[in-house]
DNA sequence: GGTGTTATGTTGACAGAGACAACATTATCC
DNA sequence: GGATAATGTTGTCTCTGTCAACATAACACC
């Protein structure tokens, strides 16, 4: 038989976890779940995932690198209107992503992941002269707040236009501005 | 027998609930393990809640609160680090406030005491004309990304300093803005 | 004061989840 | 081709949320 073991067990289970997630929430996820849709007992997810926090890190590992693909390309306004996009899209990843339920310094690929997508948004701000980290900080608080503040519903509007309103209103001091 | 009715089992399952937050994370709230705290069996908190959510809900609720009293009194840059210091000071309480776990729609409790802390935020910023609900929105934004980056381990640095820097950086456009 | 009604707690039970251990089957490598 | 590691399975335990049925106290009304 060639159906005791799966072939690619990992991803599938991935896959089932991550559309499971976006569906139904972090809350939902469960390793018996990802199992039975991948046609597997329920243990078996154990042979790659230590336990169901390091399914979570997984999964929020890919959210930071579809994060990453989302603003790649783009600068300044666009990058973080990309950014809030992002969540706006994936609401539920996004969640995980930042929920705070995983410890990061337990999982390095996951560190690695996120912290790629800020250099981007870092860089972006490296006209900024001394002062770019903390524009950079406060550029990435701006759009994250955005993004987070939106998903739970505490402004009334919500679409590109709001976005862009809010993100307008906003200016860093120090160095050259004006660019696009 | 006085033991019966525990008096005010709401209050004490709160805080024994509030309790196990803050030090061990919303994952490990169980309402067994907070009527045992309380002295009482293991379904007597169905009569003050309907569910796990709505202990939840309350102990969101009441961050809400605390938040709103912090903030009392500041005005401007001053009311945003009194946001992010509560963050800082209350890391658990603040990710079950903003961790999109709790359906908001749900707990009109919860929602009036959330609008009643950005109130304040949104006044501090009437000055602004025609844009202050951008403006308003802006500044919440970034001292919310602010405080959930920083809880999440994303910024090297983590001190007063620090948030002082990043919200020095920001201005906000006075009056009526060109849109993209 | 006695009595019916409501609020509040208790006991018991069930299903689903995470996690561990022991065992089974297949790949892999010399 | 056989040892060894990788991968899956079965079985079991404990914990949790939640429902149902029952017990006790508080309260209102006569």
């Amino acid at each position: 038989m060639s159906t005791y073991h799966h072939g690619d067990l990992r991803a599938a289970l991935l896959q089932a976890a991550g559309k499971r997630l976006e569906k139904q929430g972090i809350a939902a996820l469960s390793l018996r779940e990802a199992a039975r849709r991948s046609g597997v007992s329920h243990n078996a997810p154990y042979r790659h995932f230590a336990d169901r926090e390091a399914l979570l890190a997984a999964l929020a590992a890919q959210g930071f690198d579809m994060l990453g693909q989302a603003m790649r390309g783009q600068t300044g306004r666009g990058m973080g209107e990309a950014y809030v996009r992002f969540a706006l899209q994936h609401p539920q990843r996004f969640r995980l992503m930042f929920g705070g339920q995983i410890a990061l310094e337990k999982y390095p690929r996951l560190r690695a992941a996120a912290s790629s997508a800020f250099d981007q948004l870092q860089s972006a701000f490296s006209e900024y002269g001394g002062d770019a980290r903390s524009a950079a900080a406060a550029a990435w608080s701006l759009v994250h707040g955005l993004s987070h503040l939106i998903l739970d519903g505490h402004f009334a509007q919500r679409g590109e236009e709001f976005v862009k309103q809010v993100l307008g209103v906003v200016r860093f001091a120090l160095g050259p501005r004006r660019s696009a």
